[in-house]
DNA sequence: TACCGTTGTAAGCAGCTGCTTACATCCGGG
DNA sequence: CCCGGATGTAAGCAGCTGCTTACAACGGTA
């Protein structure tokens, strides 16, 4: 069947494995860059050199790419990640111009393509509730998950401020000075009593 | 048959400036529901009952409409509110369920068309830098722009979160609730210094 | 060598998009 | 009255979308 061994120095003309591996880093490049709705399956078929008919043999549907590319890009990572640490790096994958070698960029997905009644907002909503039930055991306060939605909003906004709307002095901000800005400001809301704030 | 729900002796049935207010209100609102490209020029004119020619022939093209929308709902109602209020205002009007009466829309507009590689986005990057602009006169710190930027972030996001997502317990919070934890936190950060929030 | 499943390709489908065109219909002013 | 611009309508354009189909070429196996 499949000789294990990776061929020594030559690509294989014909191989579905590393066929299939390019399709699914172009789609999560083209749905971090466009959004899911934004992305065609032609460019994406294009992105990777491939015919787009592979796409449908190989994932069933576009829909279907996109659950792969969230299964493995954000799912894997974000269950690797301490919960302590969970939001500091999602805020530094965010803050981090994602130019080459950017594993995971569900988080670019998924704020470029929530935002309309897509077919992509279930797949979408699974990797949501995963950051929320682990952010939710940061705070002691009853309102724990609300104010981890808190925290996530300021994170995707942050994402969308930055990546999106990319406008100064946001978008060429020194990633430690938002970073102590953001972590310093939400230590107060994990304490926050709301009576007054002080 | 088709003499639908035309009150008899009220409006007259040809009235190309009621045509064009009831065009705008359905872009308003369909853009705000779908954002830009997810609301088509054909659902704007079936939910203003109006032909969609016409709105080609009233604003020259679909963005020609948004520019409208924005400049009507956004930029109008922004320059008539006193920037103290504009965060809480503005974060009141996206916390507020806004079934009916709802004038101001914009925000929600921004929210769901900025993402996409738009020709929308030009368009709602004036509206954005005019919050920025208000915003930015907040804090007394020379990195002003940079945390009016950070909070206008937590604003959109939170938006994101509550209108788009729809995610509990976000979506289902107290209005109140959310203002007090928001504002309470948000406090800090016009005062944080960066070396360590506490 | 002959075979046959796997891999890759070209073309085309129906449905949607923003937008245009050619044509009815209304209604006020001569 | 009756004409002409304002208003409303139906149909259609080219281009795009996700997806399917029919077919060609490769390459391991018997």
């Amino acid at each position: 069947m499949e000789s294990a061994a990776v061929p020594p120095s030559e690509e294989r003309r014909r191989d579905a494995a590393a066929t299939r591996r390019r399709l699914l880093e172009a789609a999560r490049d083209l749905f971090a860059e466009r959004g899911y709705e934004g992305a065609t399956v032609r460019s994406i078929a294009a992105r990777a050199g491939v015919n787009q008919a592979l796409l449908f043999r190989y994932f069933g549907s576009k829909r279907g790419l996109l659950a792969e590319v969230v299964a493995l890009g954000g799912l894997e990572q974000l269950r690797a990640t301490p919960p302590e640490e969970l939001f500091e790096t999602a805020l530094r994958s965010m803050l981090t111009r994602s130019a080459e070698e950017a594993e995971d960029r569900s988080l670019e997905v998924y704020l470029r393509s929530v935002g309309r009644g897509d077919e992509a907002a279930g797949t979408l909503r699974e990797l949501g509730e995963e950051y929320q039930s682990v952010l939710a055991g940061l705070s002691g306060a009853p309102d724990g998950a609300l104010r981890a939605d808190l925290a996530m909003a300021w994170l995707l906004g942050i994402g969308l401020m930055r990546t999106v709307v990319a406008r100064e002095p946001l978008a060429g901000a020194d990633p430690d000075e938002v970073c102590r800005l953001v972590l310093g400001t939400l230590s107060h809301l994990w304490a926050e009593t709301g009576d007054g704030g002080a």
